[in-house]
DNA sequence: CAAAATATGTAGCGATTGCTATTATCTCCT
DNA sequence: AGGAGATAATAGCAATCGCTACATATTTTG
């Protein structure tokens, strides 16, 4: 071809860990949907084929984010149970997500909660099966304290987190956010007393 | 111009009540980053100039979708609260919230909660208002009740809702819905012996 | 009954969507 | 140094996005 290049900008290899840091952020503050190719290789400072190359399509990059999501913001879960009463643990996973969700500035609210109500069919498929398995673990340390009551209780705990991503995410103030999960925790302190039906 | 159309159909001017009916369901269904206009204009069984005309534009009929669903799904609020007492009030509301987002099949979840975190610019911003105004008329109502604890229980008791919400459109089931928001209001009822600081 | 006003249907606008065929450049290995 | 293989950039694909100019049909009005 004619090729009107000599403006053409040669490069490295890009850093793809890097690359999943950035699409994160962006995945984050604006949500799936919100997110054009166009903003990932400009964010990324890529063209469209690495990309590509790379993650193997824009879900499969969200994948990845949420992956590397997983890996390093999941709450410690088994550490807020252990050596402390059912009611205090529930009340503790409650604050801390409140702190997660509200702590980094643009980037509110849960990541995977937020992505499972994405327009986009696979984005939100994606989202889901990692959403399961995070509910998954919580029910298995509520299952080992309340048997009985561990799928209300489960119920219950994700319904309110999720209401707590929603809050952080369409802007609720952290002081207030956090207000919120302290009082909601405080709820879970007398579950031993109230649980028997 | 030369009109190929001898296969043009004429027809009578829609009835946009209905129009306003089969487009809320889509927005409820699909949320409204996943509705396109084609969408819409094939619900209506009408054609985009007729949309246009009759609503500005797609975030105009969401608008008045949203005007639509307040008036005749709002929850009756001032009835939860005449003649209970708060912690009474604020566990009907949750239930009836539940009852009311995994009633109607696929319509999931509240279309003002969830069209409040579209990814859309112009939706999230309308549906924010109506956001707005609900949980004003919440926080109203719990003024009257209980005026020193109302900012942080209107928070708690909408960032309930919200979780309800987005518990309901990701696709738990009814009867699990409907128990949470029991036991979520169960913990409200305990509200008079535990509120103050 | 004809003209004005209103609302429709046809067709397609420019922009953006996610994505890719092709080509140029780099790094690595002998 | 020079070829092989890997990785990048250019350019642009078909499809869809929200939306609109224009011509045709219907309804209302004088």
């Amino acid at each position: 071809m004619a090729e009107t290049a000599r403006t053409r900008r040669p490069r490295r290899p890009f850093d793809r860990q890097l690359g999943l840091e950035r699409a994160q952020r962006l995945f984050h503050e604006r949500g799936y949907d919100g997110v054009s190719l166009a903003d990932l290789t400009e964010a990324l400072d890529i063209n469209p084929p690495s990309l590509y190359a790379a993650y193997g399509s824009k879900a499969g990059l969200f994948r990845s984010v949420l992956d590397r999501y997983m890996m390093d913001q999941a709450l410690p879960l088994s550490g807020f149970f252990d050596g402390r009463d059912l009611g205090d643990s529930l009340a503790l996973l409650l604050v801390s997500a409140a702190d997660q969700y509200s702590r980094y500035g643009d980037c509110r609210g849960c990541l995977v909660t937020e992505g499972a109500r994405a327009a986009d069919t696979d984005a939100r498929r994606i989202a889901q099966e990692f959403s399961a398995i995070m509910n998954g673990a919580i029910r298995e340390e509520i299952i080992k304290r309340a048997p009985d009551d561990a799928d209300i209780l489960t119920d219950l705990v994700v319904t309110i987190i999720r209401g707590l991503s929603a809050s952080a995410y369409t802007g609720m103030e952290r002081s207030r956010l956090m207000a919120t999960a302290e009082r909601a925790g405080a709820m879970f302190r007398s579950i031993n007393s109230s649980a028997a039906p």
